[in-house]
Order: C-alpha cells, then structure tokens, then sequence
DNA sequence: TTGTAGGCGTTATCAT
DNA sequence: ATGATAACGCCTACAA
C-alpha cells in the first residue's frame, strides 16, 4: 500500500499553522513573520514537499508546460531544433510535451487538439509544414483555432494571424545567393530538388528560379524536381534523369546527400563535374563524403529566439511587437562546392 | 475577454440533466437511458467538451502522461527511439513529456524530480547512461527512488530494482560474434572504441575482450581507445594513434563515422586496409561513403515493446511477468567490412 | 435510471 | 501576520 504523498494540510499540522500559511510561504509572500517561515521551511523541506501540480493547474488554469508539434521527430534538423528549444524551456522552468504528428492534415490537426487539451501554456508549431503551401488559407486554420486558445509560435514557417509569432529564414533569398554564386562560376544547369510543397519550399524555390532568370538561363520544369526524402530514393530519381545538370541545390541535407551518393554511382566527381548544395547544415553535413557544403539556417538562434519570445509572451501578457521574425542564413561551404564560402 | 470553456456544470445544465449523468456518459456508464445519452452526447458533440484534465487528475491521480528522459535528443540513435516511442504511446492515448537530462548525474536526478513532480503515470529512461557504470549502486539510486511513485522502464540498460523493467540488447554477444568474424578473416589488431563507461559499453568491451581472449590475441591498454563522441574527436584521436590497428569496432555510429573519416584522411582504403564496425544501424550509416556495416541493435522492437509492457503494466495492474528482456542484436555488412553478413 | 454531496489539493479573498 | 473558506472541475459513492 503505498503512502500518499504528503499535501499541504500534513504541512500546515506538522508545523502547527494553517494552510493558507503554508501556501504563502511557498509562494514566497512577504506577510508572513520571519520566524513562521523558517519553521514552515523546516518542515517542507525535510519532508521534501511539493505541491500537486493537478490541484495548482486547477486553480491556476497552468502547468507551465508548453506542447511542441514536429512531423517527425527522427528528423536530425528537427531533433536538434527540440534539443535547443527543450533546454531554453527547461531554463525557464517550462517543460514540454511532445507531439509527432507526421505531415498529413488529419493527423496535425488530432495532435494539436491533443495537446489544447492537456492546458499547455502554448504551442510551437517546428516545421515549414505546417505553414501549408500558402496557396488556401483552410489549410492553416487549425493553427489560427488553436491560437484562439494559447499563444501560438511557428518556427520555420509563417502563418499569419492573431497570437501567433512567426521565425522564418530568409530562404528565398538565401537559394537565390548561392545560386547565382554557382552559375556566376560557370554552371549553366542547375536543378532544384525538394520533397515538399510547403511554404519554405516555395521561397527556395522563388530564389533558385530568379537568379536562373537573372542569369538568362530558362527555369522549365525540367530544372525543379520533386523528389522523396529519402536518401536512395533521391539518388535513383538522379540517375533515371535524362536531361544533365551540373549542380544541384537541394530543400534539406538528406535529399543533398542523396545527390552525393548519385554523384558516386554515376562516377561523377565532386565539386568538378557537379557542385551540390544543402540546406539546414544539420548534423549530416560532416558524416557525408566528401562533406557537404550547406546553407546554415541558424537553428540554434531561431530555437532561442523563441524561446525568449514566448516567454515574454507568457509572463508579460502579450507584449511582443514582432509578430514575424525573419532570420537570415548563412552558406557554408565544404567540400561539395568550389565557389568560395 | 476570452470566454472560459464550457464545463461539465454547462453542459448538464443544456441538457437538463445533473453532472452526474453527464460525467456517466463522457465515461460510457452503461447505467444509462439511451434516450438520455444521446440527448446529452449531441450537446457534448455541439459544444465540442473536453473534460478538465487538471480537474480529472485531481481525482484520478493520472493525466495519461508518461515521462521520458533522453541524454541528447538530437543524438541520431536517441531521436529515432523516441520516435517510436511517441508514436507507440499516442496509439495507446498517452502522451508524453519530454526531458533532456544530459549526462551529468546532477541533470539526471534534477530532471527525474521535475518529471515525478508532474505526476508522470510512468518513466522512461532511454539511453545506457542511466544504468551507470555498474560499479556502484549509488549511481542509480535515483532510479529506484522514482519506481517507488510510478512504475520505470530503463531501455538499453539494466537497473534492478522493485518496479522497474528493463530492456537491454545483447551487446557482449553481438561484439564478440563479429569481433571474432573480424579475428577469422585474418584481422590481427582490432580495436574497440567508446565515449563512455556505461553498462552498455562495458558489456561491448566485455564481448571484445573475449573474443581476442579465445583467439589468442592480448588484450591490452591499446586496443581500447576511450574518445570523445564526435566525428572529428575520433578521427583525430586515431590519426594520433602510435600503435597500428586493421579492425575498429565502436560502441555508436558517430564514433564508426569518425573512424572512417579517419580512413579517408590516412588514406586507408576500406575495407581491404582497415575495416569498420559502428553500432546502432542508425540513419547514419546510409550517409557515410562507404556505408557503414554497423550491428542493428533493433530499436524498433525495443520501444514497442517497452510500450507495450507499459500498457500492460498501467492498466492491468502490475503483472507483467519479465522484468529485464534481452533483445539479440544482428549485424548488417555494408561498405565498410568484408566478413560474410 | 438519476441526482446530491463530498473529496481531490491548491490559491486567493476575506475576516480577524 | 494568520486563519477560515470559497472556488477550480471532475468523479463517484450513496440516496432517492
């Protein structure tokens, strides 16, 4: 028969006071006499009482705990987001609970309810796929829903809306850069590869094809190929092409290094014959041979930037001016690319 | 004004019935009229009420929560458990809250204590690093402290203790099978790497040992290399390395990438002039060049079973028979070896 | 079959 | 400075 844990009116008995006592020494209330205090710590402490959270979040409609959505948390890009995003929570004496919820809009929109019903303090949506592909607003409503309810933080995606803040990376502009970079050196047929339609696959998208226009060189269908994320998946689609290219930008690292691994089955040399080009600069980009040039989208900060925010968010009412938030990245070259860092 | 959700006292009051016949329906009680279940279903349907689960928990002493604690969630190995992890809890209506300790002792217990103080309905502990060396059963007093409020599952590593069950891999066994196949085809000076002096790595140790032992070969101080678990770290520490070597078999596959970065730079051709084992058949192994034969440590098949027992253990009570399982491991041969898959 | 009332463990608002 | 008590929203004997 396991004992009960202890609760606040063994406490107030034990120390010969009433409850309401008790609760203000825990909450650190200034009415109470310094003796009294002392004596109600002694106790609290030796029989190492915390109080329930259940009976807390009843009255306080609170757990301090935040809920964080990501299609797929195997993911290195999203892993290592939730790492930097947990530590910033937990920091802040916030916890998390974790929701994968794939990529269709049946399952984003269960986990969501999921967690609105477990009374998180808010929700971080981690993941351009949540944005949707921009074309319909329907697709995003469950987003602007759930905000009704707790403030809402997209990372990697826009959405817009009330008591919602938005990180996006300056991705447009970031494919456009290296893009113009590799044609500037001499490659005359780059091709775009992405797995997905969202948003921040769009902005890519817009960025490879305006330095292609701005270079003269035609943006058919040809030079943008829709790909599975998956490695082998990748590399096979490479080889059954017929047209050539001779650089290749990719949406995420795996995709990129599946291009690697064409490059070695087609006997291609990297950067010579072909140039490939990353993106999230994820954990990957150094297990690849030879490593992988990549676009830095600064996870780290993103995550952290959140974080702050929410949290200024959450205790200071809602007083955060920026609503979208636009970082900027960084490309980073390797051994994949020859057209200087 | 955010108007308050609806509650159980609303919803009653629309259906003009008392609380008590509302909270019989939300939990299918079969001590009702249908004609009143459904009256008050459509109302409960319209008004889209979900029950308090602060105020349930109150009562119930459960929110459908488990706690999990992980080293590193961006860890390749660690992320994908975790993924299956959820998805299996999910399917089951639980939910989970993630926490990421790190390795430090301080951080492991600090983390446990805010999960118990959330009042988790169980604890997972995911990584070998949790068990501790085995030394000293201090190490792991935290553990057993947590099993005796809810019950704990230790994956990849083995705490004995009342309430806690454990699923480990054969690790001894599976390193000195495929040591030993190394030794046959004529390796001469395996080595065996590791980060840590977990549970876990002395076992892999253990089986290394052995199957140099049954060979003839000494093991010595120089045939176990202790690294940092980073890709560089590894390859730096080998290029380093006074004595030569023709095997490395390593305790993860970021430390096996490491080894065959190592290769690369010394201009060892794999796998004719050294070969590689890594540990985990992680996503990794399908990024490195060549690809890394690695020992699959059926991650897969761990957490659903740990899920499962979970259920089996929360609803029926604790009568789960197995407290330690033991799951054999199997080698997968790519790139990196030539001994016979 | 349905309703009433007590309990779960806090916090907060009153008095004192 | 301290104590009594209502409120938070649900579940569940016990009554009717």
């Amino acid at each position: 028969m396991k004992k009960d844990k202890v609760n606040i009116y063994d406490i107030a008995e034990m120390a010969g006071v009433s409850i309401a006592t008790v609760s203000r020494v825990m909450n650190g209330s200034d009415k109470v006499s310094e003796k009294t205090r002392k004596k109600v710590m002694e106790i609290i402490e030796r029989e190492s009482f915390t109080p329930n959270v259940f009976a807390q979040g009843l009255g306080l409609h609170t757990m301090h705990t935040v809920g964080i959505l990501v299609p797929d948390i195997s993911d290195p890009y999203m892993s290592a987001a939730v790492a930097w995003i947990e530590k910033g929570l937990s920091e802040n004496g916030y916890d998390c609970i974790l929701s994968c919820s794939g990529f269709e809009p049946e399952g984003k929109q269960r986990h969501t309810e999921m967690l609105l019903s477990k009374h998180v303090d808010a929700l971080i949506f981690l993941g351009s796929t949540y944005a949707g592909s921009g074309k319909s607003t329907e697709e995003t409503e469950y987003i602007r829903k759930a905000a009704a309810q707790v403030p809402v933080f997209t990372i990697n995606g826009y959405v817009k809306g009330d008591n919602i803040y938005s990180s996006v990376n300056g991705d447009e502009e970031a494919v456009y850069e290296v893009t113009k970079k590799l044609i500037l050196k001499g490659r005359r047929k780059p091709v775009f590869l992405t797995d997905s339609g969202s948003y921040s696959a769009l902005k890519k998208r817009k960025g490879f094809e305006r330095a292609l226009r701005e270079c003269g060189i035609e943006a058919d269908e040809s030079t943008k190929i829709h790909v599975e994320n998956t490695i082998y998946g990748v590399r096979d689609a490479l080889l059954s092409k017929k047209e050539s290219f001779d650089a290749v930008i990719a949406a995420n690292d795996i995709i990129a290094v599946g291009a690697v691994k064409y490059a070695t089955a087609a006997k291609r040399k990297l950067p010579e014959d072909l140039e490939i080009v990353g993106y999230n600069n994820s954990g990957l980009v150094r297990v690849c041979e030879p490593e992988l040039s990549s676009i830095d989208n600064k996870t780290e900060q993103m995550c952290r930037d959140t974080v702050k925010r929410m949290i200024a968010v959450l205790e200071n009412g809602s007083t955060v001016e920026n609503k979208k938030v636009v970082i900027s990245c960084d490309f980073v070259e390797r051994g994949t690319t020859d057209i200087g860092g």
